[in-house]
DNA sequence: GTCTATAACCTGATAGAC
DNA sequence: GTCTATCAGGTTATAGAC
């Protein structure tokens, strides 16, 4: 029995070896790495964390349940790493637009909205995913971003209180009409387009169109 | 054996018909059976189902765990009457509202806002649970609610077309956005909160001054 | 109706062969 | 690195005493 151990032991070192020779860094493994955090991503952002099994992601990604262990050591660390990447991509590139001198007021509010389209239409579970999981776990946000403080002195806020015809109303409701006005008919679809009736061409159909309109409409609403 | 099952049988039944001849409505159990509703709407809103054990709602409703099962046979189907009746909660009212021919567009808008303002603040979980419990398992919405093809031919529809200036655009754009200006504040709340470092008393204040601009606002994108 | 005890099942994580 | 088998702990639901 030992001597079976060890003769497997060291062909699997001498594979090993060889492979290294090979490949100075080791690329097995990349992929299935990369294929557990994208089929993790996918169930994690659709089912939320506490009605994902580990076994639906193994499946999801093709391997076995031990494998998400060996590369992740727990759920609970896996999800972190899908939760802070996704934070990035949604918060990522936001930060400098808004804070961009050089486009207008209108541009940038073209800017937002374009893009959480964009984001949103390509990956339609995102924002409440993040929504349900932060209220769950409200600390995950604050110390990985540094959003903290940052809107109050931006360039956005700026140029919306020179645009507001009202100085007394806080620049902050306009930011959250913007992301509101972006964001909310993405989350509130399935009802929505059950109460319209709506196939899921119409739905996209208003969407593409809100890329124009919301512009437009946050400009009325300075007025 | 069966003796025994028999003897605890006919003095169950005894004690039940006893019971019923002192008070025609039994009443001892009525407020236990709500008791463990009102404990798994607070926990089921709070958590999601998936994140919700039946030993949470029992502690928190200070009654035994098995008598959950003795008066409502589950898990699930405990949780479809409280997701049910929290439908209705956020459903009944508004069809009337939006259909009543006797108020402007403008009172409409308030009726609203100041509706769903009053509902979160009071239950500030309850949009973000419905939004997700929905996503989780959307056949749940169309069968229970009268929703389906109701807006089309709504009173508020009409108005829409009247007001707008631009009859190309959907009135369906301006029910979203309604609601979106109403709700998804309170939704994105840790992220606002914590993008312009509000404490709970400024952010209350701000959504209780919405109640105002949201129909100035939706005036304005009408034009 | 209400409780205690336990059955039956599920889930995350690990041991160990290969 | 990857697999199979299994453990340990937790969860829903029920049986049975009172």
């Amino acid at each position: 029995m030992n001597q079976t151990n060890n003769f497997y032991l060291c062909s699997g070192l001498y594979l090993k070896a060889y492979k290294m020779a090979k490949k100075p860094k080791i690329e097995t493994n990349r992929s299935t790495e990369e294929k557990i955090k994208e089929a993790a991503r996918r169930v994690f952002t659709q089912k939320g964390y506490a009605a994902t099994r580990t076994r639906d992601i193994a499946e999801e990604s093709g391997i076995n349940l031990a494998l998400l262990n060996y590369y992740f050591r727990s759920k609970e660390k896996l999800f972190d790493i899908i939760m802070l990447e996704t934070l990035q991509g949604f918060i990522s590139g936001i930060k400098v637009m808004l804070n961009d001198e050089s486009t207008s007021l209108e541009k940038k509010i073209e800017a937002i909205a374009n893009k959480y389209i964009d984001l949103i239409t390509a990956q339609p579970d995102l924002p409440l995913f993040i929504l349900s999981e932060l209220r769950a776990n409200p600390d995950r946000l604050p110390a990985n971003m540094g959003l903290k403080d940052f809107l109050v002195k931006s360039c956005i806020v700026k140029q919306i209180r020179e645009a507001s015809k009202d100085p007394g109303v806080n620049p902050l409701h306009f930011i959250m009409n913007i992301i509101s006005l972006t964001v909310f008919p993405f989350v509130g679809r399935p009802i929505f387009q059950n109460l319209a009736n709506l196939k899921k061409s119409d739905f996209d159909l208003l969407m593409e169109q809100r890329r124009k309109l919301i512009p437009k409409w946050v400009k009325a609403m300075l007025k």
